[in-house]
DNA sequence: ACTTATCGAGCGAGCGCTCGCTCGGAAATT
DNA sequence: AATTTCCGAGCGAGCGCTCGCTCGATAAGT
């Protein structure tokens, strides 16, 4: 399938996988033993919590309204987590966590040259945000409403992925492919391009816009600001998901 | 001034002439009939208001926060609203009546030419944000857990300042000084790099970035994206501020 | 000029209600 | 029988909002 082709990650970041993250993370504090149990009670609280927060808020959202949402009672809730900012962080590590990883870890074919670098990022940044699109959305509206603590992971989270993006075009920039001004503040002008794609995702869907016809634009917008030669190979990047 | 010639709106847009304006607009909700004494307190109001829902969230402000914060009463408040949301949408209403307008007046020098037009809402844009800025993140962050007829009002101030782009662009890709694949989609790829200065201020600060400086970068970026021959036009637009 | 009547602006205790959170016991599992 | 899981009524705190009230300024009457 040519689906599975572009997110080899389909399995690897289900909302089940990703709870069972969670639950290794915060053993101490589930006071539920067994561990598929956990899982699926876990999974159901943070669909029900994304899905509910996406719409009107985390603050705005009742633990009555989750109990209700997720099919636990209010005393079944609090197995899972102490408090309820609690479970704001746990959502809010996991999609840090996660971004930091998967971005960190290009093919090697990739790594080595600087334009399919960066649109290897540009793509993978994309589809992650859209494989978890509710955590992506929750981690971005919810992050400031947060105690200073987490919010600084949150604003970490955000430095990380834009040096990332700064450390390969600096790479394109010492290697004559890509001509930059500043480097940090062109990665900084990358980032939002990035997350346009879930933060205004309802705009998009009504426009009909594909994620294949975002991810081109974006590389060809990105590629033609850096004046790398040859935006089309953009492209390159796409087969390599496949070896995933 | 060079202060006063980047920003001739600097008394225009203050918060005592935003909030007469919100006056204006609901004359018949503020039973305060004192117009000095009603526009004094809907600046204090509202700059409460701002200061500390951009902190902590509108939902999670109280109105008993808010009657301290701005030197009112429980009671004196609910002189000037009829209830909490109303307080949302008349801050709402008035940064999107602001940005429209302003954006929908280029002076006429540079209406003629496609670049220089760009060039100049791009600066507009990201300076009137920066006059109004916390009225512009509460818009952006609040908007969405905001009662359907608002949020739609939100959403049309979005597609609004898109479709004033999207209209530029077309001019420019037709007389052939823009290369662009899709308008519509790359409009829409140029806003968040706009909304980014206001969204992420804290990062720039830290980064040490000017406005000069970003406008200047966003300009060179999104003229190089569209294969504008001389991004350095951009430069043209800021002198077009001091006949303001 | 002095008194009196009127009024609009502002106050804050208190209403009904929902919030996050707890805990003793029922139900289910082993 | 023992242990684990889950339930949901109930707690105090705090919410948005109301309303009977005070008070200083202005207007009217003398």
């Amino acid at each position: 399938m040519s689906l599975a082709r572009h997110r080899p990650w389909a399995g690897a970041y289900s909302t089940e996988a990703l709870c069972a993250r969670i639950l290794e993370r915060h053993r101490q504090v589930v006071r539920v033993q067994k561990t598929p149990v956990a899982v699926a009670n876990l999974a159901r609280i943070i669909t029900a919590t994304l899905r509910l927060s996406n719409k009107q808020g985390f603050h705005a959202t009742s633990l009555r309204e989750l109990a209700k949402a997720s099919g636990l009672s209010m005393g079944g809730l609090y197995t899972y987590f102490a408090n309820k900012p609690m479970l704001l962080s746990m959502i809010l590590g996991e999609v840090m966590a996660t971004a930091s990883e998967v971005l960190r870890a290009p093919p090697e074919a990739v790594a080595m040259d600087a334009v399919a670098h960066l649109n290897w990022l540009i793509a993978t940044h994309i589809r992650l945000s859209e494989a978890m699109q509710p955590w992506f959305v929750f981690a971005f509206m919810e992050a400031k409403s947060f105690p200073p603590a987490e919010r600084q992971i949150a604003l970490e989270g955000e430095v990380d992925t834009e040096s990332i993006i700064a450390e390969v075009l600096k790479q394109g920039a010492a290697s004559g492919v890509f001509v930059i001004g500043e480097v940090g503040l062109t990665a900084a002008l990358i980032k939002p391009l990035l997350q346009d794609w879930y933060v205004k995702r309802a705009k998009y869907r009504k426009r009909g816009t594909t994620i294949e016809t975002y991810i081109d634009a974006v590389t060809a917008f990105v590629g033609a600001a850096l004046g790398a030669g040859t935006a089309a190979a953009g492209r390159a990047s796409r087969p390599a998901f496949g070896q995933g």
